[in-house]
DNA sequence: CAAATAGTGTCTCTAAGACAATATCAC
DNA sequence: GTGATATTGTCTTAGAGACACTATTTG
């Protein structure tokens, strides 16, 4: 009895709650997309060399108008934020993530010139040779910028991207670390619009964290990949070089062999391997 | 001349743009806030025992009245986020956290009978000892928890929360896991509000990851503290067992020596230890 | 003295890094 | 054959786990 009273008493507040009788922020997903591309060798037995690139988009719009920025917007009601994700970048840019990870939350007042604007960061990641960029219905134009992201003398974070015609560089100071998620303070953000500078920088340092667990590792490959190709996703998007012996024998447990090999290298023909399901050993 | 008239423009745009056309979600903090209570011995030479305790709020309103909750609530607008989880912890709980770090969002659309609420976890991690909790405002009551949180035999997630009085257990699985996020469907919520189930589940895993670090490791004790003490924090929060020696090797990097040293124990006193400053070897 | 924790030393095992050596292909 | 990568094996070193041993206090 107590408990049917309650029950309509519940069902009263929520009838006469009005959720919109506070002010509310608009809610938007920015989301970092990478991968990696391929750097033709004058040598035809060389290695490719690879470039770690991001997705950017050049907006058509005001705020920002021209400038290049995350592909992203705002949520809809009936969606949720990672849902966002996957249908701002594919509207904005043609490209179908196959994941969306979340890296952060970024709630400066005055961060977006239109009002108070939430942005939720996603990082996704794109399996290479994805070069088909358009400019979608709010973007005027979508190219991928080759990254570099590094600690310079003075203790400051240098971001610079380069798609070839455009270099775009911003200055940056790292402010705090928790849980892994790393947050940057601007310092110049060159062209690059909203704090989106500081966003990719936390995107690139969370991928960098995570490119060592031979989990997102996969995303950057085909299925079947060499052990080389694999090696070099992870020097790549680290900055390092490995010995082959020392990375062949952590990516073991990890992956399984298949009967294909390559071919038309020059060289001793490399053995294919897939990703190993079920492997939390 | 050009830009002139591109800034005159982009003025005239923002002037015009009406941020409240569009229907926008509520954004809300959450906040996981542990500590580490001691349980006493009745051998008086014995080390104490420690327990991970989670504050949680019996709600006072509607919805989900009298249920327990994380302390939590929605964004103003002259705050970040952040801001927004360091108040609502105080208001609600009368505690102080020294530091909130954010571990996902929560966005799936019915997650709140209100109406569309975007809820932003937040772990934070309070100084052994606080035991001041009270009810604040918009919260009747709160308490201390202990938390466990382990696998049981059918791969699902088992919750229970004791505080002496009222045990709530629940019941999830995990749905994914990225960049060391996890997040978890709720199978069976027992009585705990929304779905606090999975954000609490996901935030101790977040920080079970961490606490390996020796980073936040130090927020769970006072200024001075031993080595015993440091070790059952991470044993505690972790659920295993270490030994002394290995964990003073490991520990030592990150410490350093007092001249003090605790006393009355009934055995060998113990030196006590602070945080290194400045150690990122 | 007994019981308990504090603290040190050392053995072993594993994983990572360095490096040498062999295999295989395309030109 | 030459020049490149593919692949395997092994030596060394660093760190974690196991465990034995000593030190110190209070009832």
């Amino acid at each position: 009895m107590d408990e049917l009273l309650e029950n309509i008493s519940e069902q009263k507040f929520l009838e006469n709650y009005d959720i919109n009788s506070y002010k509310r922020p608009s809610v938007a997903a920015d989301i970092a997309a990478f991968t990696i591309r391929y750097e033709e060798e004058e040598n035809y037995r060389r290695c490719e060399k690879n470039k770690l690139s991001l997705l950017l988009i050049k907006r058509g719009e005001f705020p920002f108008k021209d400038c290049w920025a995350l592909p992203g917007g705002f949520v809809r009601e009936n969606e949720t934020i990672e849902e966002c994700a996957f249908r701002e970048t594919t509207e904005e840019t043609g490209i179908e993530p196959s994941a969306v990870m979340p890296v952060g939350v970024f709630s400066e007042i005055d961060r977006d010139p239109r009002g108070r604007v939430i942005s939720n960061a996603f990082v996704s990641v794109i399996t290479n040779g994805v070069e088909h960029t358009k400019g979608g219905y709010d973007a005027s134009q979508a190219s991928w910028f080759d990254i570099e992201f590094d600690k310079n003398y003075d203790g400051l974070f240098e971001l610079k991207l380069n798609n070839g015609e455009i270099h775009l560089s911003a200055l940056l100071k790292e402010k705090s670390e928790s849980f892994g998620f790393t947050k940057y303070e601007i310092i110049d953000s060159g062209t690059l619009a909203f704090d989106h500078a500081a966003i990719i920088s936390s995107s690139l340092k969370a991928l960098r964290r995570c490119i060592g667990d031979f989990d997102i590792i996969f995303d950057f490959l085909p299925e079947k990949f060499t052990l080389t190709q694999l090696q070099l996703v992870q020097e790549t998007v680290l900055n390092v070089s490995m010995l082959p012996a020392n990375f062949r024998r952590k990516a073991a447990d990890y992956v399984e062999v298949t009967d294909d090999y390559i071919t038309g290298a020059g060289h001793r023909p490399a053995q294919l391997y897939r990703k190993k399901l079920n492997c939390k050993n």
